[in-house]
RNA sequence: UGGGGAGUCGUCCAGUGGCAGGACGGCAGACUCUGGAUCUGCUUACAGGGGUUCGAAUCCUCUCUCCCCAGCCA
């Protein structure tokens, strides 16, 4: 296979991981992890990870584990394991025959912890956590001991016995690491091993009353698994040295640690405990709200596997903070589904139109592409008749210059169909609001070309009223109505940011009779508009449709400037 | 003010001693039975000062700005 003429440009880490096999490190393996804590659902700032380690592992002939960090029961629920495992498969990667879980590795990390006692480098502290802060100092004082740090090893080795066996009550007593309460580094000041939680574990029942801090449960778990590479976000960068303290002091296998910028993302919010809020607070409907930034969000929304992946390509990887722009991911999935939507015709907002010269009791039915992007999709028959619906947008009494849509005396195209004039304007008495349209069409134009050669300078979409199906869809817009929503005003938090008008609901939708029995997640091009997909909501007797992208739409951006 | 990181077009990412480049966005045009798609062109960027060098985004130095850390969360 021929090379490449230009020569791929690898990331940070990809850079760190080609030197490390050429240099023969690890003996050129590669085994990365992706290591969620299973309190919450993953999102797009996880699908940044997971195309990352499992991307590596697979560039480099290497292997990814899938393992859950579950080393705090209260947090943890099996309801987030599953919508995990099905989350990253949705994304299209695969792990080996199990998924990993740091509990199942709580009686190898006792024993070293026991190891640590042994050693004297850890120790049992009787401090209330009150008291461990007040010990800890400051980031500009250090730390203070504590007065139970040079207890005798064989003690320390009871008292960690009898805190498993569950002698003592919650937050009674901690195993630490004696490291150096002086360090500028503050988590290098002791920190906590272990903790008591008399607390059921979704995996190990009752097994434990006692469980292991991230920092110690996480090198030691990368180190069993023989991770070559550990990846994690630059928030962890300050415990890089706590990582290797433990494995050096066990003279355990090392793996290395290394950090990248999270994913920030435009009009959203990118952390678990911010999507909880908007969860539980019932600013969205769960974790599927087609508004949230999580996989399951966006797979409800109509997002692809594909463009996520595709995503996470382009916004490549490295260690500065970064806000991506929410118009990337859309440029994204719209880059996929024109190759892959079938295009279909539906109006939004529908007002009548009647066909004056067209016969009452005629139903013709013409041929439409599926997808100009793609000939092999075929063709389809829809139905046209006197009477249609047309989208309300595209009349306009009083046009202005730029607007080249059906006007009162002018002539437009029915896509597939036929030219039409509009020649009167039916009002309601009352509002005044314009409620019909009257047209004539041009039998010669049939299929939407004029034998005479004359053009027309705008094609809408249309329905027959009497073949169209109802349907609701839902329009969404960003959950947020800053760019930054985390920047909020003085006493106000990133919820004073909320986009209020983030969803809206149309309930008289007419979509063309294909769609009539189009199942949940297919997806489609409503011409002209954008691209929509059927949402688990719908049923037989009523279709929902969500908003997955619009089009661009020059029209809007002209719209726009005219405001100016 | 302690420790750890980071500063390149509006945004994201390359470039690591030799012509600052790509993508998105924006603007303009071509084409079009989707004001879609596609194509073409344009688009006020190396945080600042000093130094080394024939030559600096890149090396040295000083300064400035931003982010993270004081959970028995991860």
């Amino acid at each position: 296979m021929p090379e490449p003429a230009v020569s791929p440009s690898y990331d940070f880490i990809r850079t760190i991981v080609k030197e490390d096999i050429e240099a023969g490190k690890y003996g050129g393996r590669v085994h990365t992890r992706f290591p969620p804590e299973p309190n919450g659902y993953l999102h797009i700032g996880h699908a940044k990870s997971i195309c990352l380690n499992f991307g590596i592992a697979s560039e480099f002939s290497g292997r990814c584990n899938l393992r859950f960090d579950d080393t705090n029961p209260i947090k943890e629920e099996v309801e987030y394991v599953e919508s995990i495992k099905k989350d990253v498969q949705w994304l299209g990667f695969a792990w080996d025959d199990t998924e990993y879980y740091a509990s199942d590795y709580f009686e190898h990390l006792y024993q070293y912890a026991a190891e640590l006692i042994n050693k004297g480098t850890a120790y049992v502290c009787d401090l209330t956590s009150q008291e461990i802060r007040e010990y800890r100092g400051t980031l500009t004082e250090p730390g203070r001991e504590s007065p139970y740090r040079n207890r005798p090893v064989d003690e320390n080795l009871e008292l960690f016995e009898r805190m498993r066996k569950g002698e003592f009550p919650d937050g009674s007593r901690t195993l630490r690491a004696k490291i150096d309460m002086k360090s500028g580094n503050i988590n290098m000041r002791d920190p906590v091993i272990y903790r008591i939680l008399h607390a059921a574990h979704h995996r190990s029942g009752d097994t434990w009353c006692i469980y292991p801090m991230y920092d110690f449960a996480h090198c030691f778990s990368d180190s069993i698994e023989k991770i070559t590479h550990s990846i994690c976000t630059l928030e962890f960068e300050d415990h890089r040295p706590l990582y290797d303290w433990f494995l050096d002091q066990l003279g355990v296998y090392h793996p290395q640690q290394i950090e990248f910028a999270r994913l920030n993302l435009s009009y959203t919010v990118l952390s678990k405990r911010k999507l909880i809020e908007l969860v539980e607070n019932g600013f969205v409907s769960g974790w599927d709200d087609p508004r949230m930034p999580t996989i399951s969000g966006l797979r409800r929304r109509g997002y692809t596997p594909e463009a996520v992946r595709n995503f996470c390509d382009r916004i490549g990887v490295a260690k500065r903070d970064s806000m991506v722009d929410m118009a990337l991911l859309e440029y994204c999935i719209r880059e996929d589904l024109n190759k892959q939507a079938p295009r279909v015709m539906a109006v939004l907002h529908p007002i009548r139109v009647v066909i004056e010269n067209y016969p009452a009791d005629l139903t013709e039915e013409l041929e439409a592409i599926n997808n100009p992007e793609d000939p092999a999709m075929g063709t389809r028959q829809v139905p046209f008749s006197r009477v249609l619906y047309i989208e309300h947008d595209d009349f306009l009494e009083k046009p202005p210059k730029q607007f080249y849509r059906l006007a009162p005396g002018r002539e437009v195209r029915l896509r597939y169909a036929y030219f039409i004039t509009c020649t009167d304007v039916i009002k309601d008495g009352k509002t005044g609001e314009v409620v019909e349209l009257r047209c004539t069409y041009d039998p010669a134009t049939r299929g939407g070309d004029s034998p005479d050669g004359r053009k027309v300078k705008s094609t809408l979409h249309w329905v027959s009223a009497a073949h169209a199906c109802e349907a609701e869809v839902r329009l969404y817009d960003h959950l947020f109505t800053k760019a930054a929503p985390n920047e909020a005003v003085e006493g106000q938090d990133f919820k004073s940011n909320i986009n209020p008008n983030s969803l809206s609901i149309l309930k008289s939708c007419r979509v063309e009779q294909s769609l009539t029995s189009a199942p949940v997640g297919s997806f489609y091009q409503f011409e002209r508009q954008g691209y929509f997909c059927v949402d688990p909501d719908s049923s037989e007797s009523k279709l929902v449709f969500n908003r997955t992208v619009t089009l661009r739409d020059t029209w809007a951006k002209i719209q726009k400037a005219l405001k100016k």
